[in-house]
DNA sequence: GATGAATGAGCCTTCATTCAT
DNA sequence: GATGAATGAAGGCTCATTCAT
């Protein structure tokens, strides 16, 4: 691939991402393609379908998953409670809320999510790790599979219309809270 | 035909919310007409635009959580603990979710909910009542608003792809126990 | 026909009149059924189809018309030009220029307009008489058919949009003036 | 491709501009892209919005305006009488009626018109020369306004149903004759 | 007879997707 | 490889018309 191609990939999937978190599930390719500064045809040459796409963006989203897996795994010697604290909002704070359920829907079942990779696979291990450590350490109850927990951080994050900012700021942040909260022995 | 009217308002209302909380925020008209078994023009006599709709089935839902309520209230005195997590467990199972934050999308700025009746003020009305004896009671601790709550019900009941109920079964119910016992003191 | 049903008729045709001149051919019969103060159902009772209303309409208006050229001819001796000019713009303030071009195109091709008691050949024959004198009067050149007269008025007086009321008071009064002024000798 | 746009482009002008000068102002954006032979979608990438699409055809009409005007001075020299003659049918020809008024409507109030290259200022400072002259030369009475004027041959050539052609043929050009003379000294 | 609810075709507009340049 | 034009299927909404009460 070329550079530049490399380029408009990485762009695109960026933008998608971006939009995504931002104004949820309903946007328009168009929009990721002008947001992303090429036109249409460019998105549809690395990614043929709407599915495809959002399966690349997930794989981004996987990528930095393993990032905050992996910074969590790094501090966690030095200070676990710190440690577990910024492995779930960092979490929280990759908002693929409004990712992981479009795609579910119609990805999940055409076993595309399979073929691509093993992209849930991945992002399963990793989390299996840090749970893993956060149960030991206590911060966790017992019997919260890895899949309830992704699943709810995604449902926890979804974008919410502009106005529940305005009226409740910062609250998808209390939310996360009290979801840590109730995971708690 | 008044009779058949009714029966078809009440139809559609259904059919609304039905699918509001099965297929998401972005449900078509369309459809839900087709799911009452009633013509498009029908829904458009009953209700004028997608809005007066929305705010048709949010009406309904108000009524359902006054319900809920008043339930709760009947039952305190007997067992307050089981009160109070039927009442959070009933709320969320009215999945307003998708309807919460679409409505409060474009309705709220408007100002289409408070000329409708008071919708929302009789909601938090009701709400507010029985936070405060949950909070004495102490199944809740300080500080809780009650529309940071009502929200969180919300985002935790927006609906989730089909698959997400095979893979993992109950998981909106299980969301609800963490969110309570991230709620309590 | 009971007396009831006669009002309900006459004030169906006077409202569909009076919007049609005012709002031009777009007119929704069930905005003249609410103009009437009667139920759309009611309109369709008297009238099986918007053709068959227009057609209604139209008897009103030529009713008005042969009132319009009596006049005429009762006040010609006294004052002819005066007489020929209330005429003209008696016609034209009948506004039926929305009117006679809505139903032409598809009355007239089916015969309808023959079938219903000849309005037309009623309209004509008055008018007839009225351009005869004006002729021998001195007001009208020779050669103007009563057919391009009467379509004329209509091509003038279709209502405008509101903003050419507004940018040009009087235009159409101003029209008709050019149209007499044109016509004569 | 930019050679087909820019061809598709020109048969949805032209294509509206026939559609409405046939069928008047309520003509369907469906018909006319039919009518060029595209596809809606095709239209609406031209013309974001039905607005936009009749000041794009309107465009049109003032630059064959303009065309008119202008041969209509260059010719002015050598006889008057028939260069004044020419203007008003070549104005009356373009059929100018259904649109202007159509567009009046909501483009005049919103100042559309204004923001979209001066299309109205354009047209009047033509049509102030050639009035002028034809004043001069004595075709055209005192006090008559560049504005009444251009609504004038709107009122006039707005469509006529079809059976006025047939009952009728050249009415619109008769009718012309008319305003042309009635608006002689 | 009067009423108004129900229906569906049709309009404007948007968007995923294809394809010629 | 990139671009953006073309396409048509929906979706929201209106309106003539029918029909049960």
């Amino acid at each position: 691939m070329r550079a530049d191609a490399a380029a408009n990939r990485r762009d695109l999937l960026d933008a998608g991402w971006r939009l995504l978190a931002q104004h949820g599930e309903a946007v328009s390719l168009r929009a990721v393609a002008a947001e992303a500064g090429v036109g249409i045809g460019t998105l549809y040459r690395h990614f043929p379908s709407r599915e495809e796409f959002l399966l690349g963006v997930f794989g981004e989203v996987a990528e930095r998953i393993g990032g905050v897996a992996a910074e969590c795994l790094a501090s966690w010697e030095r200070d676990p409670g710190a440690a577990w604290s910024r492995f779930v909002h960092g979490l929280a704070e990759l908002e693929y809320g409004a990712l992981a359920f479009q795609m579910g829907n119609y990805v999940y079942r055409s076993g595309l999510i399979d073929s691509a990779g093993g992209v849930r696979e991945r992002v399963e291990g990793e989390l299996v790790v840090v749970l893993g450590l956060a149960r030991a350490a206590g911060f966790l109850r017992d019997g919260v599979e890895v899949r309830r927990f992704f699943a709810g951080i995604a449902a926890i994050t979804r974008p919410m219309p502009d106005h529940v900012d305005e009226m409740l700021p910062g609250q998808s942040g209390w939310l996360v809270d009290v979801f840590m909260r109730g995971l708690a022995p």
